[in-house]
DNA sequence: TTTTTTCTTTGATCCAAATCAAAATTTTAA
DNA sequence: TTAAAATTTTGATTTGGATCAAAGAAAAAA
């Protein structure tokens, strides 16, 4: 089926007529993988959509240092809150790798609200978990340390990928720097600290967990790195 | 009238018959400063709306840190993140003052959607103005240092008090450090900092701008505190 | 393969801000 | 007013992590 992408969570209740007249109303561009989608301050006109590939949304300051919010994958919308609040994108927008991105302009999809009043619970929904979720990423950089976020994100990824104590890393190290808020040496360096408490065991972009209580304990704040080995 | 506290945001789109009928349905607490309204983990049953009072939103680190996210005053509803993505409050509550919160019970705000199909729109609208905050603040926390923090915030107050130079904090320094991501001494000696550079003047709680210009550069990370007089 | 480019690690140094400690000030209560 | 409690300021020290610089390893291209 053409239209696999939208079976995005937020479309979930619309008929299969609803899917493609939506379809219809909705355009898509290619981004290469590096090139800018939005930039912050932009004007929000359409729902954005990821086709396929990624899409990396990310703050930047005046020294070109990097922060990012979130990095989607297919299915799954961005760029809402500007959308809703009526006004222009608080971040930026790049793909992380060759991307499809399908838009949907605002107005088509008010209209679909009327005709689908579950449509907007789910936007509700939607919007809840990324609050809830941004609140955690404000927790992580204000709250604690980098061996407690890096601790959280290996444990949050096995679980993602199927608990087998092996994670491999879906970005480059640089990347995942700055996702969890800090820089490429520090991350390493970071890393080469839990591999030498015998935590975890690194290759390349594969991590193994060889402790997982110690590395829970780790990224809970109840140890820490200093008083080990 | 007894229940202009619900002429919040969110409910502009409401009759007054359909007002009344909320008023009835919820019920009211009071909180003395200083006490908890709901922990981080608590389940969320009712949509939680300021009376009278202030609010804060926090999150709080093993080690006792904690981190402001909002703070609420009258007719601000808060808490609605967990309410609608079904679960868990993501961070605490606590009444910074002696505060009233009224609760509308979920059950009843789903019924009001059906009979007024503004109200989703309202709080879509809503959460996505929470939501570009947060990114906000996460940027500031991640890509800004104190300096800048201070002095947007100062910036902004200024604003919203009426653009007369003079901000009146709202809240104890101590208790800003927290909103600012920092602590009581390092909020102490950045304001020394500003006063030394004559961009502002303090004395107790009242913050007079001495150079709007400055201040504005310092804010964006034009200028940097260390190279100033 | 070999070369080139990109990514990652390691070393040395530096810095903003946290922490610990105590004095000074302001606010509140008696 | 005075005493007590809470808040704020100032000083000394520590520290996590950033930055600068360069070497090493992987990946991509030739």
């Amino acid at each position: 089926m053409e239209n696999t992408y939208i079976k995005s969570e937020i479309f979930k209740s619309c008929s299969e007529e609803q899917i493609k007249k939506l379809v219809e109303l909705s355009f898509e561009k290619k981004f290469k993988s590096g090139s800018p989608i939005f930039f912050e301050g932009d004007h929000a006109k359409d729902l954005c959509l990821v086709k396929s590939g990624r899409v990396k949304i990310f703050k930047m300051s005046g020294e070109g240092k990097e922060q990012v919010l979130h990095i989607f994958t297919k299915g799954e919308p961005f760029g809402e809150a500007a959308l809703f609040a009526g006004s222009k994108f608080p971040a930026n927008a790049e793909a992380v790798e060759d991307s499809k991105v399908v838009y949907l302009p605002r107005e088509n999809l008010l209209q679909m609200f009327i005709s689908d009043p579950v449509l907007p619970m789910n936007i509700i929904a939607m919007l809840s978990m990324r609050l809830k979720k941004f609140a955690g990423l404000i927790e992580d950089l204000s709250l604690k340390e980098l061996p407690e976020r890096l601790a959280s994100y290996i444990i949050q990824q096995e679980l993602a990928q199927g608990n087998s104590s092996r994670v491999i890393l879906e970005f480059s190290k640089g990347q995942l720097a700055k996702i969890l808020g800090s820089t490429q040496e520090s991350l390493s360096r970071t890393l080469t600290k839990l591999t030498k408490a015998e935590i975890i065991k690194t290759e390349k972009r594969e991590i193994t967990i060889l402790d997982k209580n110690l590395l829970n304990d780790l990224s809970k704040g109840i140890i820490n790195i200093k008083n080990l080995t």
